[in-house]
DNA sequence: ACCTGAACACCGTTCAAGT
DNA sequence: ACCTGAACACCGTTCAAGT
């Protein structure tokens, strides 16, 4: 697990295979496969491994707080670690280590008012958002890197037709810059209110 | 193009290779060389197409309830056909195709009080919720499909310490009957609410 | 028990050579 | 212009054979 943890972060994700993996750990590709069940088997055990690793925040006493600190804790935990989000879409994360957080959302969801039915629903809503925010900027900051071509993307904006786009005609060329704020916190805040139970 | 999306559709997209890709349009994998830059030039492409292909909803005059209307139609062409989710991890979608959804969703914000800026940040919780679900819920269905074995995480919280998960615990087995559940509508209400100015 | 070399059945991509 | 066979540099995984 050592070895392959090394070779994420030196070459990154794409070049964890087998046969590196065999090499970086001093052994055969084939001795692998007496410790591990198979690729997919290692990748769950390295995102398991790395949810651990992370430390559980001091919680906030008002359970709005708590959920928002929960989720972020998790956000921040996935994001320090980008190549996560190619197993997120092959393995569900929330494997045991990271129940913790769906407990403290869901419990902070009753404490607010919420039936049992309803928090759950709080945190399916908080946990697409996180998944989906890691995602996006995830794969935008790789796009980023690899293309030598200036994004394509951010130049594209500045060439719409106002007539059937006025709006993003508009914005034209701050449009990178918007899309490059972190808004991750705020988004969060506003999702946690929509869900919630409205304040009396 | 024609043959890329009948390989997907008949053997599921782990299954579009080059080589098989070739076979099917019966020609030579190099000479698809000639038609496109490289495998992620191909996937780029299906993935406008498809975008391409949906019918633009008609739309409801209510700004809100138009966010919600473009955001739904984005979401559900996305979700009939599943395998974009490898995509979207791999290329952004926002592709040119789906830009009056974004224009659709800026434009609606402003009409409820946005400025430009607010607007653009109302657009990426949108995309960021959506996203997620679709990854989220792609992916459990998958490993729903394809273990024999009944879920390994449906089974799991059956055995939760309630002294450490209480409310998860308490859930128990009405996990996965709760997850099941299709809440990508209410929870994009309830997230569009949030990111809004607020009522007066 | 633990490890391995050889092999199987694949990949994406390039490139010189053909029509 | 358009197409191709052969080749390159890889994959994940299995399996009989070794210590």
């Amino acid at each position: 697990m050592a070895a392959a943890g090394r070779l994420i972060d030196r070459d990154g994700w794409q070049k964890l295979t087998m046969r590196r993996l065999a090499a970086e750990a001093g052994t055969s590709p084939t001795t692998l496969y007496h410790h591990i069940r198979d690729k997919e088997d290692l990748l769950t055990r390295l995102l398991d491994d790395h949810a651990d690793s992370t430390p559980r925040p001091d919680l906030p006493r008002d359970p709005r707080e708590r959920i928002a600190a929960a989720a972020t804790a998790i956000h921040d935990s996935l994001a320090t670690w980008p190549w996560i989000v190619e197993i997120l879409t092959a393995d569900d994360l929330t494997g045991d280590s990271a129940l913790w957080m769906v407990e403290t959302i869901v419990a902070g969801a009753v404490d607010c008012g919420c039936t049992p039915e309803q928090a759950v629903h709080v945190y399916r809503g908080i946990w697409y958002y996180t998944v989906g925010e890691i995602v996006v900027r995830t794969n935008a900051a790789r796009r980023r890197a690899e293309s030598e071509r200036p994004a394509h993307r951010d130049t594209r904006f500045r060439s719409l037709d106002p007539a059937e786009l006025p709006h993003l005609a508009a914005l034209g060329e701050r449009w990178p810059e918007l899309t490059a704020r972190d808004t991750y916190a705020s988004g969060l805040r506003a999702l946690i209110d929509g869900l919630l139970p409205h304040h009396p």
